[in-house]
DNA sequence: TTCCAGGCAATAC
DNA sequence: GTATTGCATGGA
């Protein structure tokens, strides 16, 4: 049998439908509020649903290099009360993004990515980006690259993060920590859906939250009996 | 207090 | 090609 597959239908039998990518409710009571249901969509693949939903996304994935969600939000948040959440205003306003987006931490660094994503975004004028062109965006490595297309723009491209590289080699079920090769090995191995792998990622990231984030990364994963 | 977070680019071997 | 380092805030 499939490992991936397995592996997909155990965390989906555990956890259930993640409703990834977050879509911010930026009308709610407290829209700072997350890490709860809001935000999130499950079973729910037809976000975004129109550009605002789509750049958000993208900022976002920018805003998530190596930082906790909640934090994404809340520079999310301060962008859209600002109303610099959109590439035509980023653009004109690197220094006032930099002071909005704190919460998520390297706001030097990721003004710049988001001003470089920003000016790329207005170029695309609705196209969809080639992940060529993605990672040629200076701030836009393989993951970010593969988030926005997968979540932003629907492309069946699987997303290699941290987790995943730790979980799997644990598992056994690869022996590589080479970003494309492991990419490869799971468009190879399951079927090209855009569904399943937007699921599938977030199922990864939610498990590994809670068996692979301290050492020894593993310990106590129940997944280690059914493969 | 220490450790970690849904990485990336630059640099050093 | 692989290993290391700086980047930064906020939560556990």
């Amino acid at each position: 049998m499939n490992d991936l597959i397995n592996v997909y239908n155990a965390l989906l039998d555990e956890y259930g439908h993640q409703g990834w990518w977050p879509i911010i409710d930026y009308n709610g009571s407290n829209p700072t509020k997350t890490g709860s249901i809001k935000g999130y969509h499950p079973k729910d693949y037809s976000f975004p649903v129109n550009d605002s939903q789509r750049f958000e996304i993208c900022a976002g994935a920018i805003l998530a290099q190596n930082t906790g969600w909640i934090n994404v939000e809340k520079s999310l948040v301060n962008l859209k009360r600002e109303g610099l959440l959109c590439a035509e205003k980023i653009v004109n306003s690197v220094l006032q993004v930099r002071e909005l987006i704190k919460p998520s931490g390297y706001f030097n660094l990721k003004a710049g990515y988001l001003e470089n994503f920003s000016r790329f975004y207005l170029k695309l004028n609705g196209r969809i980006p080639e992940r060529k062109e993605l990672l040629a965006v200076k701030g836009i490595g393989k993951e970010t690259a593969d988030s926005i297309l997968l979540y932003a723009y629907k492309v069946p491209v699987f997303i290699v993060d941290a987790y995943t590289k730790r979980m799997f080699n644990f598992l056994g079920v690869i022996d590589s920590v080479d970003y494309e090769n492991i990419r490869l090995f799971f468009e190879g191995n399951l079927p090209k859906d855009y569904e399943l792998f937007e699921e599938f990622h977030a199922l990864i990231v939610e498990h590994a939250k809670n068996f692979y984030s301290k050492k020894p990364y593993g310990a106590g994963d129940f997944l280690k009996k059914i493969i």
